[in-house]
DNA sequence: GGAAGGTAGTTTGTGTCACGAACTAGGTCA
DNA sequence: TGACCTAGTTCGTGACACAAACTACCTTCC
């Protein structure tokens, strides 16, 4: 487990740029708390996080996860020894496999979800309603947009 | 450089959490595409732009980082060897030693920060100045609670 | 001023993660 | 059926991270 964290810093963002960039290592560096607390990495359970609703083929996840298929072969195998994750054949496709959360799977992943839940909650409990909402209201903002600009691409 | 991201969704977060961690992994997602535009790696620009304004012993460099000291060797190590960064002898202790950027890493540290500048523009073009407004506050509030808590440990 | 103990950093060994290139096996299409 | 295409794995290499053990230097205290 890495030692405390103390993201980048003191100072308060000036622009957007450091606003989102500092933010950004805050989060992420709360989900590498959380998940080397059941000694996972982050990477392993943003893989958990995807599969929760979903049971798509290695390609598929690859993408999902901005991976080249053979690192997803690793990652895939990896969580598999753990027991959280499984491969089934595809029933359309014999080349194809669908990876799914095992139970234990699910309930892990459904711990660390509330344990994420909770430590955000703890951060947020400053933040009025309204900014809860601006908050939401912003990210899906982003989130639509850098989704339509990279279908363009 | 790996394949282009889609990070996690088509969806819109539903609630806070989902909505920090999602917008987290898109902002990742970019700092690493233009990382590795410059073959560099995530973590490696993070070192350089901590040390855009700061010229810390290895200790300190790991705890900003959220590393063990150990990883901090290799880390600069790497650096060094492609010239962004070098070690110093500490004039005030013989046994530090502190890391700044060459030349060379000032001029990268400033290209890139202007590359993740312009990809956050490019996100941000939909938003209203009220809502830029609204994210460079919500981050400092957020980024506060974080660093008052984790000073209470 | 010298021994005891603390601190900064490196070394070594191990494991995870990521990539590209080459490969296998199953689909597709003429 | 033969010529492709596609899904996934294997293999080799390198970056990254950790813990434990080590070196070298500083501090403290008698």
């Amino acid at each position: 487990m890495p030692p405390s964290h103390n993201p980048d810093l003191a100072d308060a963002p000036q622009n957007t740029m450091d606003a989102l960039v500092q933010l950004s290592f805050l989060i992420q560096g709360l989900l590498t708390r959380v998940a080397s607390d059941h000694d996972l990495s982050l990477i392993q359970i943003r893989l958990l996080g995807v599969l929760r609703d979903r049971r798509p083929g290695m390609l598929e996840l690859a993408r999902h996860l901005g991976l080249d298929k053979s690192s997803m072969t690793g990652l895939v195998t990896r969580a598999e020894k753990r027991g959280l994750v499984q491969r089934l054949p595809s029933p359309h496709d014999g080349r194809s496999v669908l990876v799914s959360l095992t139970p234990a799977g699910q309930r892990l992943t459904k711990r660390i979800t509330a344990e994420v839940d909770q430590q955000i909650t703890a951060l947020t409990t400053s933040l009025t309603a309204t900014e809860h909402t601006h908050i939401r209201a912003l990210a899906a903002k982003l989130l639509h947009a850098a989704a339509t600009s990279d279908a363009a691409q």
